[in-house]
DNA sequence: CTGAAAGCGCTTACAG
DNA sequence: CTGAAAGCGCTTACAG
């Protein structure tokens, strides 16, 4: 590998010199560019990347850490990881996949995080990662409502998460629905609380009951009952607690699949006797099951896109005005797995 | 931040013996350690990991370069991504996601590479990544087949496509079947080939004829047919050409998923008019659809850690033995979407 | 617009 | 087992 002394040397030029035509952070004559750059085409020479940063102290690399150790990936993750290497790549910035326990940063033979900052999918409710990266002074963005006390001013983006419960409950309640069963993200997740409360002042609103047992959370993956979620809630609640059940609303198209399959086994179907929505699928997937799934579309993509332009923002020192909170807009997408039930609800008109 | 000199001081030891309390490459005494490790704990400090690569020549990163631009991740992806990642941590190293075109790398502003080695998923004939990573001196491993000229000899991981497809010919010639239509991955990928020469290899050996018209490859992503592969062709085999066609095998889920959707349009059953088969498949959304789908566990996830393994033993010098291409084994996994037909195969006994 | 020199924060022979 | 010193390959004030 040559070096900018290389260079330097064969261009009759001082390293400076060099290091300005690769950086451009100073003019250079053009005659002298030409014959930089032709002195390093000869050598094959690259600006390395990590001696420029121990002293410009930016790695050019932002994290992204998505929850827990052995957590599955799922389509939403996938369309969301897309759009922040993306839009990291047209910054300049490269993407670092931090999927681990945060163990590894404990150790004391573990050096200090290669990267200038940090996108946080899915935030806990205190996150045991958002407080590293807090006392590591790593900026950082949060994709999802931040509730840690050290740092809930912390700039987010997210889905209007209220507002799509309230749309979904409109929607499924203008269709005659009353028992609705929520099949919700897993408790932890600030996502999980922000729907549920919706949730209920939705069904209020349209002055249902609110009752517990129509109110589910996935369960964490170390449990048993992770990759049964949705079929075993299903059978429960619409076979053993007799309970009227005549839409589900599921937390992502791999819950939907799995109610859609207890609804099969429970002779019933979709829409006919039961409607489902889903909250976070994949699109293209839903069109493809047997009824197309009806649900919202949150804009996976553009959740990492403006992901990484907040935090982008956030590393360039703030100039200028930026929202700190970003919403991304959702909207239902119709498949055929909704329908109008016409038994007036038993509520209606108390 | 504190940095080493600070802590030499506080500790009155050289920066030398505070580096060795770090990396643990020299002995030191307990006294010492210990005195380290409180001036440390008192100030906060980190060994800064930039500054160590340089002298080191070494990052901890390895990129995983996946296909293209705008590439959608399936089930599989996610997989291997787990895996490459879990494993990679194992070794103390992160991983830098690549899914850029890789133009950024001949910008002349751009660093060179700040990783020790990469992954390489899914190879082209002639991938212009390989030859990027080759040129660069950039140790990598590839999963699948490389048929570049320049780096053939590459160390790969990949499953065993040719047997694969055998034992799905087997699988369905076994049942009776005789018009399969084989719905491959696009043609520029080296998997394609390998699957493509096997079945008509197997084809042969089962005495069938090998058409042309019962192989197609799924489209780039830039064409307009991408998403539509699988409904497409089967619409067009089936009801256009008049071919008789009792059984599909398709190159992933999302294929399988639109394949499904044809043959319903087309008024027919799964199993009970064609069979279908999945290669790469989420089993465990496979498992969910209607009747549950038939196909081949490539383990994706063993992929990702075995190719981390793989270019582990080429970053640490290749000391030992260790073999330079692995092959990871794969199972077919019974639905109900195959199903046996009595009427012999034409040819049979020829 | 260009150069000479100091410095980024570590590790690593070389001595002892 | 520990220290003093050189050096990893760049960038960046400071001069000119």
């Amino acid at each position: 590998m040559a070096k900018i002394d290389d260079v330097a040397r064969l261009a009759g030029v001082s390293k400076g010199t060099v290091s300005n035509v690769f950086s451009q952070k100073r003019p250079t004559s053009k005659k002298v560019t030409e014959r930089v750059l032709k002195a390093s085409k000869e050598l094959n020479y690259v600006p390395n990347h990590i001696a420029r940063s121990l002293v410009t102290k930016k790695t050019m690399a932002i994290g992204l850490t998505v929850p827990h150790g052995n957590f599955f990936f799922s389509a939403f993750h996938n369309q969301f990881i897309n759009g922040v290497v993306l839009e990291a790549s047209l910054f300049g910035y490269r993407v670092l996949l931090d999927m681990l326990p945060v163990l590894e940063v404990r150790t004391p033979s573990l050096a200090s995080y290669p990267i200038d900052g940090a996108i946080v999918l899915g935030p806990t409710e205190e996150d045991e990662r958002i407080d590293l990266l807090h006392q590591n002074g790593i900026p950082f963005v949060t994709v999802g409502q931040i509730m840690n006390a050290q740092a809930k001013s912390a700039p987010t983006v997210n889905n209007d998460n209220a507002q799509i419960m309230h749309d979904i409950c409109d929607y499924l309640i203008g269709k005659g629905h009353s028992g609705i069963l929520f099949l919700n993200a897993n408790e932890r997740m600030t996502v999980s609380m922000e729907r549920r409360a919706a949730f209920i002042e939705a069904l209020a609103k349209h002055r249902l009951d609110v009752r517990d047992h129509l109110l589910y959370c996935k369960p964490s993956i170390q449990s048993a009952d992770y990759l049964n979620y949705g079929y075993a809630e299903t059978v429960r609640v619409i076979r053993e607690s007799g309970e009227r059940v005549t839409a589900i609303i599921a937390d992502d198209d791999r819950t939907a699949f799995s109610v859609m399959n207890a609804i099969k086994d429970l002779g019933l179907r979709i829409p006919g006797d039961v409607s489902l929505f889903v909250i976070c699928g994949d699109l293209s997937m839903m069109h493809q099951t047997t009824p197309p799934l009806t649900g919202m579309d949150l804009q996976p993509s553009e959740l990492g896109a403006e992901s990484v332009r907040l935090l982008m923002h956030k590393l360039g020192g703030n100039e200028g005005e930026y929202p700190d909170h970003i919403i991304v807009r959702s909207k239902i997408v119709e498949g055929d797995s909704c329908s109008s039930i016409h038994i007036p609800p038993p509520n209606i008109g108390k």
